[in-house]
DNA sequence: GTTGGCACTCCACTCTAGTGAGTGCTGAGC
DNA sequence: GCTCAGCACTCACTAGAGTGGAGTGCCAAC
């Protein structure tokens, strides 16, 4: 009999976390059923699933320990099993990258990637709502940040006679401007002349790696049109929120929830540019790829789940890609979108980098 | 008695649309009374508004009327009345420019523009935030085209052998740029030549009006640079969906519904771009600052109503203000926000451009 | 034309079964 | 000591009946 080699088996196995194979499969069986249905499972449901094999009374008692454990709950006695967020966490730690995109998902990626052209910031718009489509989840993407790229030019455009441009070019690609307003009228002549004194300066040099005192020309106005220069690009190098963040598929966070109220709280955390970058960040840097529920500490997102994952351009870090769902979301799907689509996303970034 | 005479000197005025004045009293007390709480409205809470002063009974006929005009309906018999959008519409109508915001919105106004500093499009973020929290609704803004703005500087700069962004500076303070692929290397050197024979090509020349054709230098080399360069600023010039949108406070529009359905399509509407784009300029077309339920022709906001308002800089038009309420949204209070703000922001960009 | 009075309507709410999916427990069997 | 069929029980959900109240339409009187 298969099925009493296949539990033997399994039991045998030592340490699946801390559950024996039955209860896993039966969690795990649990969990997929509730992702597809966003009901609660039954033992009945949960039966026939691969590894289980027993009858719906000894998968009872099974739930009964798994609900004493902490891993189900139950909305009412009487009711089916639904995961806790322990339960997700247990699930998607036993994923591996066991699972890949679907061939219709990939062919989407492809296709997409191929036609993929223009500005980078144009791109990782359309990426997030590639994502989304994917995976019927929100989808952020968080550009590469530029503090340590390399300054390839700068330029002082004269806009009125105390006002001028500052518009510098990354390595990368990036284009930065910033304005800056002068004490006194600053003339054509003086403005080149300053902005080569600048280019000098920092030409090369990372952002974020700009000195503030440049060496002084004979010239006090031209050395005052200078500095100005220098703090512009400083504020540039050190700005807060500098990381471009864009958001995909917000409408899909009303499709998953029925509360208009979690609706409502959700999206307006994620009209919050910076509390969704540091977000993301904050949980790459715990090291996890998904938060479930409360394991972000973002009060509001308590019902979500996010799944992070790094863009690495050359094998260092730049960007990010998040997918922000229920915590009910088809975790296998998400998390092999968000790997596929970041690897093509590397990819084509280090393409143009280059 | 001053009602008496009130609604005398009402009945004595001709043609206040097409109704009497006790029953543009009415509808008036019935929207705004809606407007407050959603709730169905009945003849009761009518009849201590202004210029009514009649019994309840009365009201009622004249309700009965209303309805038979179209500007009332029942959600069911011995329900009260809700608007229908022609009530709506009458109502605005008649609203004229008597409304200015309440002395705190005006100080937030004020405090929001004496403080906002940096670049444009920071700016117009931070001023749909400032619109979503003063009206309540979700706002739009749309940043001034920068068709007619004239060129003010243009650069190349190398990216790699075969790759050179293009970036350009307009006389409104916007950056645009372009990358551009070359069929093979080219050198700083022939760059920077190129670059400047673009420039004598197209500054000053507004974006939209770039000439495909330069006058040929002698080097092959260095024209085929050029005229890749001028394909990348016809390119921008024509860029469909060149429009910035920039959309706060979405998640306002699920505190005003309570049909999750509903905010779904509303809010994946506001995630397409060019959709909202067209749909504030086709509105602002048409003559209306307010369209209503169905008057826009977008069936998913059918419930919704859109209240625009142009912004001008210098007496011309640039960029759009948009707020999105349910129909049963806040109309003076909009309006007077959608007013005040366009005003200032128009100083501002005014003042900035200069 | 306006008004008080009156009968009527119908939603919203409450209460009461009835239903069914699902549970926990128990005692027998392997 | 598991496993499992059987059984009693729980409890959300639904449907139907009853009630209260807000609101209407109509009418006769002023």
């Amino acid at each position: 009999m298969p099925t009493t080699d296949d539990s033997r088996s399994q039991q045998a196995t030592p340490g699946a976390g801390e559950l024996d194979a039955r209860k896993a499969a039966i969690l795990n069986a649990v969990v997929t059923e509730y992702i597809g249905s966003a009901q609660p499972v039954g033992s009945q449901h949960v039966v026939d699933a691969p590894g289980v094999s027993v009858s719906s009374a000894t998968v009872r008692s099974d739930m009964a320990a798994l609900e004493r454990d902490g891993f189900l709950t139950q909305p009412h006695t009487s009711a089916g099993r639904i995961p806790t967020d322990k339960g997700y966490r247990f699930f998607v730690d036993r994923l591996g990258v066991t699972s890949s995109l679907d061939p219709v998902g990939r062919q989407q990626v492809r296709q997409f990637f191929d036609h993929a052209h223009g500005e980078i910031e144009l791109m990782l718009e359309k990426t997030s709502g590639l994502l989304a489509d994917l995976t019927d989840c929100t989808a952020m993407v968080v550009g590469p940040s530029h503090e340590s790229a390399a300054i390839r030019s700068v330029q002082l455009v004269r806009l009125a006679p105390h006002l001028a441009l500052l518009v510098v070019v990354l390595a990368d690609g990036a284009v930065q401007k910033q304005s800056i307003e002068f004490a006194e009228e600053v003339d054509e002549h003086r403005l080149s002349d300053a902005a080569a004194r600048l280019a000098a300066h920092v030409l090369g040099i990372p952002l974020a790696q700009v000195l503030p005192t440049a060496t002084p020309s004979g010239d006090a106005h031209t050395d005052a049109v200078v500095s100005a220069g220098i703090m512009g690009l400083r504020a540039l190098g050190s700005a807060e929120g500098g990381d471009q963040l864009f958001v995909g598929g917000s409408s899909r966070m009303a499709a998953a929830f029925d509360a208009v109220d979690t609706v409502r709280s959700v999206l307006s955390i994620l009209e919050q540019q910076l509390v969704v970058v540091t977000l993301l960040r904050d949980i790459l840097d715990t090291g996890l790829s998904v938060a479930i529920g409360t394991e972000h500490g973002v009060e509001p997102l308590a019902s979500c789940a996010i799944v992070v994952m790094p863009i690495s351009v050359d094998g260092v870090g730049a960007g990010t890609i998040g997918l922000l769902g229920p915590t009910r979301m088809n975790y296998p799907l998400a998390l092999a979108a968000a790997r596929v689509v970041g690897d093509r996303l590397g990819e084509r970034l280090s393409e143009t980098g280059r």
